[in-house]
DNA sequence: TTGAAAGCGGTACCAC
DNA sequence: GTGGTACCGCTTTCAA
């Protein structure tokens, strides 16, 4: 390994302190120009690059932001990070990825992993903070982590003091069951997630408080499952054994809608002729999946903007500031015929 | 924002120097018992966190690696990551991630980040390595890169000199061959990829040379697509007005896959029947949508313990180690009917 | 304009 | 066993 040569050695050939390269790299304070040349020309010939963990330990600060994601491999979470990372990245911040595996343990070595990383702030992906049977005692422990390093919930927590960033849902929710409504779907079924994870929760409640004004019945019963694919397969095939099927099902997001869908051509169904399918997220996949999944999109790029700006006027905020990131209706192939 | 305490802190409160408060922290070096208790005691009830940044200065090291995939939002780096960062958060590793979006400023600015940073290694997954035209120019700046920091690629790139962990493509594109022969395809297109991207011209190559000994013929035009669900609905509407469709599709991957499922779903076609399909990298979704993807699957596990073995003992190992993981076929029902 | 020097928070060598 | 202290690479104040 080739040494790294550091300010020093830039300052010693050039014949000036190390003050004037610091000055030179930073752009700050006035320098001669001879001497600012001859510095920059020595940086370029030994490709210097400064050492920024050096310049964090001084100023306490890094340009490191830590994300905690349950699962990168989520294509939700994975296209959220990805939106947050291109606009954070020109904004000169880094970002840390970790999953967390919704693991007390394993969080837990990532927030101290954080902390002594020095992040600038640390960015909550649903996880445990997204478990409504989390404890005071969980809270508080994040809202001292947030005393030290500025902590971004993307989970709408009641009583938790840090920025909040969330998906808006009920319009959307409203414009959805108009939506249903207009095509004819009058019994419709809610199937996928959990019921201890808020932001399902609030999903189902904005489906169930608004249903009847728009005339649609909400089967009670609901089937749950996990987020993937295969709990949409699996849940499908309960669904399948129920003496009268809805006419459409409403699942917790697009990676289940689209293993319902999936089941529901193993069965030589006919979608959304037999019945309609709607899902949450707007992932890559939903539109290009034969017939086209109608969802509740994901508006990442508003999202990843209002997360990367928390990030940047962290300090000037409320620690109680709470953002709802608008959410839209996309209408697709599994509600809605081709003309 | 409270204080952060620090080593010194601790060191007066216990009434001993920091010389010791760090030989406890780290184990090393014979303490006092009383000493020990009393300090730990005081670690405890300030939560004090030793600050990685200065440690890493001081010792040049960080426990942190980089890693730079050109998408984090394509399942296969997701999945790859996710694995790998699983591994590596158990051996005390935090892991960077950023997006280069195969873009050559980008990536420089990366790369800089990475050794401002200090990392102990960088993964390069696919980018600009992966293509066929990168100049002499751009391998012999990795291979600058790799003198200061080891470098691992995720792509067999002839002639650099770096660390290179890759799937092996032979054996699997055999028992390929062998499959599709064995079911009676003989008539067989690719389709998928771009011809520039090393990967795919490598999957490519292992059919070509091997397919007539299996008494299949390939067809010589190959529609090319990017690597997403969109390309594969592209790719196969192109592929449908040929006059005599394939017997069978070998698609650059599962998501080109998945498209051309869809498209084929879409045209009222019946699978296997009409058509079979085959993908590469076996990503969750090809298991679970209908009816299941035959695909050439990466052992994403083995990969990952091969990059992370790789990162702990770089040092140890030779710059042109090459290491190929396995992969292995897995047939599912595009290409066979369930019994 | 410029440079000397004091840290930032640790680690580790050396002396006691 | 333990403490004093130089040092990791950089920024920034203060004085010149």
């Amino acid at each position: 390994m080739s040494e790294k040569i550091t300010i020093v050695e830039i300052a010693k050939l050039a014949n000036v302190s190390t003050a004037t390269v610091s000055r030179i790299i930073n752009n700050t304070g006035k320098v001669n120009n001879d001497k600012r040349k001859k510095v920059l020309d020595l940086i370029e010939q030994y490709d210097y690059k400064p050492n920024l963990i050096a310049k964090a330990l001084q100023s306490s600060k890094s340009n490191t932001v830590g994300f905690i994601v349950p699962h990168i491999n989520s294509p939700y979470y994975a296209q959220l990070f990805f939106e947050t990372e291109l606009i954070a990245q020109k904004q000169g911040y880094t970002l840390m990825l970790c999953n967390s595996e919704s693991d007390k343990r394993l969080e837990s070595n990532i927030l101290n992993a954080f902390i002594s990383a020095n992040v600038r702030a640390i960015v909550f992906m649903g996880g445990r903070l997204d478990d409504v049977e989390s404890k005071k005692k969980y809270l508080s422990e994040i809202e001292e982590v947030n005393k030290k390093i500025p902590v971004i919930s993307c989970v709408d927590v009641p009583n938790l003091g840090c920025i909040q960033i969330y998906q808006e849902q009920q319009k959307s929710s409203n414009k959805l069951l108009k939506h249903l409504s207009e095509m004819g779907y009058r019994d419709v079924a809610m199937l996928g997630g959990y019921s201890n994870v808020r932001t399902t929760i609030k999903r189902r409640e904005e489906i169930l408080d608004n249903a009847e004004k728009y005339g649609i019945s909400i089967r009670r019963e609901i089937i749950e499952s996990d987020y993937s694919v295969e709990g949409g397969n699996i849940a499908m095939q309960e669904m399948l054994k129920c003496d009268k099927l809805p006419q459409a099902i409403i699942c917790i997001n697009d990676l289940v809608a689209t293993g319902v869908l999936s089941e529901a051509y193993k069965n030589n169904m006919s979608i959304p002729k037999d019945i309609a399918i709607v899902g949450y997220d707007n992932l890559d996949i939903s539109q290009f999946i034969y017939p086209g999944i109608t969802t509740i999109a994901c508006n990442y790029k508003e999202y990843s903007k209002a997360i990367v700006d928390a990030i940047q006027n962290v300090d000037a905020m409320d620690y109680n500031t709470k953002i709802a990131v608008q959410t839209d209706l996309i209408v697709r192939g599994t509600t809605q015929l081709e003309k």
